[in-house]
DNA sequence: TGCGTCATGTCAATATTTTGACATAGGCTA
DNA sequence: TAGCCTATGTCAAAATATTGACATGACGCA
């Protein structure tokens, strides 16, 4: 027991299996969306659309937690597959608000499906409240960290 | 807005929390690393290192969740500072074990202060036990996504 | 009104990572 | 032994992401 501690601390570490369940669901997620021609980005994307329409560009790249430019190149990739729309100039300020177009919102329908399936799996060990508790204390520590 | 709720799906998900947590500790520790010239991945090869010598370069890609051409270029790397050490060919079969030197010893001994502090601060409004209990979870998740 | 600050979109350049490929070494089996 | 499979290290190319920078628009405040 005490050797186990000293020989592999990092199997203990947090921050370790933080990594390593990040990982396994990246390259998850990946697998599921690749037959539908979609990256987990774009996914993230077409999915925070889905639920809020009407986002800047800034507020995607902050929720899928990519750089501004970098959420650019993905806006325009799915407009230029015709996804979603975006309005060439702004009205108001300086944002321009996408929108999932028909085709946007079948594609996020199936790619959510496949998705779901995989947080499903990766979820079969844990009991409703354990999975709601995880939630949670990831929250907290995603929380700790930003201050 | 009483829809807040309903309206915000992916806030309930335990994927997205990951993710979440996920960029929250990239980015402190690529805070707490930057100021001793290290990199994330850097550094998670001095701990590989560190925790156990004689690595490979294949074993510290799968244990840095990397691919073995970008282990590759960070192990070159800190060769060149001289904070390790790899035979230049095999005596037996095609692996390279790697070494810390004196130098990447204590390296890896600043980074592990800095970044078990930023554990320390993500993990602040966990009990151990609940500590311990989200360590096994996020296990249990990445191992089931594994098969 | 004018000014300073902040947020946004986007361009260009750079850095990083991944994909694809290939040669080599060792183990396994017929 | 010969043949096949897997693993490893590494090269080159492509894809992806980041850094740095700039112009523009909104907002707050004197």
């Amino acid at each position: 027991m005490t050797q186990a501690r000293t020989a592999n601390p990092l199997e203990q570490s947090v921050g370790y299996a933080l990594k390593q369940a990040h990982a396994a669901l990246r390259g998850a997620m990946d697998a599921a969306l690749r037959p539908l021609g979609l990256t987990v980005p774009q996914y993230a994307c077409l999915e925070l659309l889905g639920q809020r329409p009407g986002m800047s560009n800034a507020e995607l790249a902050r929720g899928a937690f990519v750089t501004r430019q970098s959420m650019n190149l993905v806006l325009r990739g799915l407009q230029d597959r015709g996804l979603l729309t975006r309005p060439a100039v702004a009205d108001r300020g300086r944002a321009l608000p996408s929108r999932l177009t028909p085709t946007g919102v079948k594609q996020l329908a199936a790619a959510g499906v496949a998705v779901r399936a995989v947080e499903t799996r990766m979820l079969t060990a844990l009991t409703p409240e354990a999975q709601a508790r995880l939630r949670d204390d990831l929250a907290a520590c995603a929380e700790a960290l930003t201050d």
